[in-house]
DNA sequence: ATTGCGTTAGCGAGCGATAACTAGCGCTCC
DNA sequence: GGAGCGCTAGTTATCGCTCGCTAACGCAAT
């Protein structure tokens, strides 16, 4: 499905510095086509809509959050390391690039077009789904305790390291996330881990 | 600085509403003149700007979060049981006015109006210094565990609640929420306060 | 009591700006 | 000589907002 051209790439990258700098107000296909150097039409011969465009975009993060999934299929028992190394490296991932973190992070954004709603709540459901197997496989090898629900757990690790992007990005990217970020793991394995 | 006309309130109720349906996107002066069953200019009689709107509706939840600042100064050692409730009692706000939940946790939602996005992060900083204030109290007077930093607690709670909050609303407030409020907040409490 | 005046809250019409998008022409390169 | 890619110039729709005007009310002076 994927097989993007050099020049809708470009469109796609360019896309999202517009949305981080002015939010989805500021993606425009006039600012995107001034942006690239372009006229409008010309970014028609390239997607369909400007729908499309954002449907690519959502493409691309629902591909590359297929990471964790790829790390739990490897293993039986997934360490609670690898989950931590996992989340370590998608926040560094965030401070190359944080112009994704605005899109990423937004659902609330997409409304009015259900095919892009649609395409971000599977994205978060698979997420949360991998977070659920490796906590419960955590939990099976003893690894994790288990007088609180996986479930539950989810929703901490899930909310929290949403929550510091957040802060992350209301401050003008002005910490260093993955030093906060190791921060947070670290705190989230001493409470969810058993103690001594 | 309140003293709303009933007028002035009826035009922020409904532009809430149709943030609730739409998102930020489906707020047009057309859409909320439409819905109250006047013209368009007839709601420049009685705010200054589309802006001005949006002012008033954060003014009115910043107001609203006043209660949980009330609390704290109330009392050297507020327990966790007033936290508890505190937070379970907005919950059950939120379930009899699921609509606010569109406004107060899109944060994304107002850029490009200084203004709007300025309020916004005050309301967050003032939600959290009065979450840390009581989480640092619990832990002088040894309810709370201390072996990781309110800072990170704040992070945690505030967190794993909103994300709650949005999973309601995607799901079309289709579960119980005070009830899973309660359930997220029992396992705060594991996690949180010392272990037997 | 009536006249006159100010205020409030409404109206239809329409402003300039901008949105997403399209029709059609031209150039270049296999 | 198509195919691919760009352009100028336009479309329709909607945005926030303003224009001039008026119906209805309270109220003081005549």
């Amino acid at each position: 499905m994927e097989g993007w051209t050099e020049r809708q790439q470009e469109i796609m990258d360019q896309a999202v510095f517009l949305i981080a700098e002015n939010g989805i107000q500021g993606l425009t296909v006039r600012n995107l086509a001034k942006r690239i150097g372009v006229s409008e039409p010309a970014l028609y011969r390239h997607f369909r809509s400007k729908t499309d465009i954002l449907l690519g975009i959502l493409d691309h993060f629902a591909l590359a959050s297929e990471g964790m999934r790829e790390m739990l299929s490897r293993t039986d028992c997934p360490s609670l390391e690898q989950l931590e190394a996992f989340l370590v490296s998608t926040l560094k991932k965030f401070q190359e690039r944080p112009e994704i973190t605005a899109v990423i992070f937004a659902e609330e954004i997409f409304q009015n077009e259900p095919r892009l709603t649609e395409k971000v709540a599977n994205i978060m459901r698979k997420h949360q789904e991998s977070l659920l197997t490796v906590l419960t496989r955590g939990q099976a090898c003893g690894m994790i305790r288990s007088d609180v629900s996986a479930e539950g757990m989810t929703l901490l690790i899930q909310g929290s390291i949403r929550l510091l992007v957040s802060r992350w990005r209301m401050t003008g990217y002005g910490f260093d996330l993955a030093e906060e970020g190791r921060g947070l793991i670290e705190m989230l394995r001493t409470l969810l881990t058993h103690n001594k």
